[in-house]
DNA sequence: TCCCATAGTTCGGAATATCGGAACTAATGC
DNA sequence: GCATTAGTTCCGATATTCCGAACTATGGGA
């Protein structure tokens, strides 16, 4: 299990982002990080809309949010725990990801990729 | 040779977008198109970077952005114009077109990714 | 009208990427 | 030790991308 691989902030690259968003379920996993106060754990994410993820590409999908510098994951424990590194992209590259997030919620009318989170078991 | 399609404004994904614009070449073109006084025929472009891109290349690439709804294709006799549907998708989804194209000339100092045009023979 | 040149599309096969089930590892608790 | 939970990795099936070659469509001569 090799350790979680993160750009440096300056390694960014636009193509990576876009890649990363344009993929309805990440969009929709991404937009649940940061509206969840910026943590959500792997575990958290059941299900996209009616459309049931299986734990594989659910890895697969955080990995890909990592790689493009999107999230900063941490292990803590048997867990991960993954924050949004949206300030840092933000500055990097301005109005991008707000401009991405509200194009997802714009077209949400007629589509909504919404994120079903799985009831955390008895962890506090 | 079927006709060229073209989504209607209300039918246009952002995930189509980004997945357009998630390749570099695709978004050297696109910017292109919008720079280019919003004309620009596939045979205008001969290169991206140092790298050639063969001719059916380049027309799959046109259908693409033509796809996502970034621009409109009209033949004119035996070659098609590309104008970029900018302010449509603009209206639609704010910001987004901005902060994608920014993004990449934002990173365009570490890795140019510029269109080089091919002389337009004496088309005048 | 026939022929040619130009612009672009379509075909098809190789290379590449994605998806997801099954097996695996790592930490924690009993 | 064994079991459980969280997540990763492996690998085969499927889908996508790339690009050379063949094709189509238009316009312009002779």
């Amino acid at each position: 299990m090799r350790p979680l691989i993160h750009p440096a902030i300056d390694e960014i690259r636009p193509e990576a982002i876009l890649h990363a968003l344009s993929d309805p379920n990440r969009a929709a996993i991404f937009a649940n990080i940061m509206r969840a106060g910026c943590v959500e754990a792997c575990s958290a994410v059941a299900a996209v809309g009616d459309r049931v993820i299986p734990k594989s590409s659910l890895s697969n999908h955080f990995k890909v949010l990592r790689e493009a510098g999107l999230i900063r994951s941490e292990r803590h424990g048997v867990e991960v725990r993954n924050h949004s590194r949206w300030a840092e992209v933000e500055a990097r590259f301005p109005g991008l990801l707000a401009g991405i997030i509200n194009a997802y919620a714009t077209s949400v009318g007629e589509d909504p990729p919404l994120v079903q989170d799985r009831a955390i078991p008895k962890s506090s």
